[in-house]
DNA sequence: CTTGATGTTCGAAGTATGTCGAACAACAAA
DNA sequence: TTTGTTGTTCGACATACTTCGAACATCAAG
């Protein structure tokens, strides 16, 4: 959990900042909660949600969500693809165990 | 990883908020490489660092390393106690586990 | 091509953060 | 009690963040 080098270590503090945010991590957790494991990558219904979905989920509105996912998939925690009208966003799983793998104690 | 009232996010938000400036991540992270499981909570040479070092490693004025353990202290990821002149820190190793369990997919 | 739905970009405003140095406080040693 | 070490508090300043609404862009359906 230690010996980072200046770049490692400013990227993993850029990600935690992302989820500084209450409603930065409202988005994120609701993506978690839609993305189930083993679906992730694959887009299907049950593993992403839609910009005005998680406006309407976090109160806040889409020009914010917009900006806030914006900097959730600049850190790698999720990533997007638009799909017709829509841009569908899901968390990256890889990111989500290197966050899991950095707090083994 | 979902399900979280408003209270608990808003506290998870906040400990991120504390590991989000590299220099706070990085007197964290001192303090993991010098807290070896088994003796987190007892008090040693090999379990804690004190302010002075933490600012010469971190190459801050005391003040501001002052006021980032009192940050890293409130959100409940590091302890301190007076030793003399001086103030053992240490992580607080259940809530690292929580974190851990937190990015658990 | 026009219309409606969805998302992005931009500018602005208020708020919060990070850092420093100076002054103060707590403690140990003499 | 005086001195030196260590850590805290305070005030100040520059910078960054969060959010909104308006204007613009992209796409699908008629």
């Amino acid at each position: 959990m230690s010996n980072y080098d200046k770049k490692q270590l400013e990227n993993l503090a850029e990600v935690f900042k992302a989820l500084s945010n209450p409603n930065r991590l409202k988005i994120f957790l609701s993506l978690t909660s839609c993305c189930k494991p083993g679906t992730v990558g694959l887009i299907d219904q049950d593993s992403c949600a839609y910009i005005g979905e998680l406006a309407d989920e976090v109160a806040v509105v889409k020009s914010t969500v917009s900006h806030h996912i914006k900097e959730l998939k600049r850190v790698g925690l999720i990533r997007t693809e638009r799909q017709g009208q829509k841009i569908a966003c899901w968390v990256d799983a890889q990111k989500v165990e290197a966050l899991h793998k950095f707090f083994e104690f």
